[in-house]
DNA sequence: CGTTCATCCTGAGAGC
DNA sequence: TGCTCTCAGGATGAAC
């Protein structure tokens, strides 16, 4: 399940095996996997080769190869998307959607997705070199020029419960169910207290838990729950071992011992402190 | 405009 | 053993 993390360590793995290389032909196996760009497969191929990649980049979840002539060739790994460099003539994989093969003869670069979630697409690059199609996109806490204290106030503006808005990726963008979990954990937040009535405190704390819980997932190479997720090599993480909240139902709380709970929320779950995260009062406060 | 919610998909695992 | 059911989620666009 990638998340920022995850996708940093794909992106790190594509700078370092795929930018400077030239494409000589793409193959989509799968339409759904290209379903976002418009223009179709035929199209998709057409452009590509021939096309050099000059660098790997990312926002958020999104993550692009930046080709010549102001294009980019934009991807989303979804919930099972993988980028894989296997060489030529390797098996191909069940779900291998997309193959991109370079004019150097080298390794190949497989987009494999199990669920198509995922998807590729050709985009054009704005004036900033962001792909158009991700301009709604916001800046993610790794991003050199993040602002946290205008992501909390970005967040405080909205009038809705502080965890709908962590997944916002038009306020803060890379934070998925996993590191909202753990971000709220840290902060000592229930997910459905409120953004409107967080103090300025509160929402600093909060932003810079998810920056540091996702600063740790990547420097342990991601998380990982089953096989559905490997990085660019192939490797799988292991930062789950490390999870305070999610995933964790009826395991101690790593503060207070107290066994974690799952609530549903929003057709999914969301994992806390009945302790350290209690639920907020119905007419508390205001 | 702001907010909420159904929808896409496949395989693992549970329950019978 | 083999069937059916539930769940996992991110982003989108329709509905309120």
């Amino acid at each position: 399940m990638p998340e920022l993390p995850e996708v940093e360590v794909v992106r790190l793995g594509l700078q370092a095996h795929v930018a400077g290389r030239t494409i000589r032909e793409a193959e989509v196996l799968h339409p759904r996997a290209i379903r976002r760009h418009a223009l179709g497969a035929e199209d998709f191929t057409q452009r590509l080769a021939g096309t050099r990649v000059e660098a790997a980049r990312r926002r958020g979840k999104y993550l692009w190869l930046e080709l010549s002539d102001k294009e980019a060739l934009l991807a989303h790994l979804g919930m099972s998307g993988q980028m894989l460099v296997q060489p030529e003539g390797a098996p191909d994989e069940k779900h291998l959607r997309v193959r991109l093969r370079f004019d150097d003869d080298g390794p190949e670069l497989r987009f494999v997705d199990q669920r198509t979630f995922g998807g590729l697409a050709l985009d054009d690059l704005n004036e900033v070199l962001l792909p158009d199609t991700i301009a709604h996109i916001a800046r993610d806490p790794m991003d050199p020029e993040f602002d946290l204290d205008a992501a909390v106030r970005a967040l405080r503006s909205r009038r809705t419960e502080v965890k709908r808005a962590l997944l916002d990726q038009t306020l803060v963008s890379g934070i998925g169910n996993i590191y909202a979990d753990e971000a709220l954990w840290r902060a000592r937040l229930h997910w459905s207290r409120p953004t409107g009535k967080l103090t300025l405190a509160k929402g600093r704390e909060l932003l810079s838990a998810a920056s540091d819980v996702m600063n740790a997932a990547l420097g342990a190479g991601g998380t990982s729950f089953d096989a559905l997720y490997v990085n660019v090599n192939g490797q799988s993480g292991y930062f789950d071992r490390s999870l305070d909240a999610y995933g964790q139902e009826s395991m101690p709380c790593h503060r207070c011992g107290t066994a974690i709970r799952r609530e549903p929320f929003m057709n999914r779950s969301s994992f806390s402190c009945p302790r350290c995260q209690p639920r907020p009062r119905p007419n508390s406060g205001r």
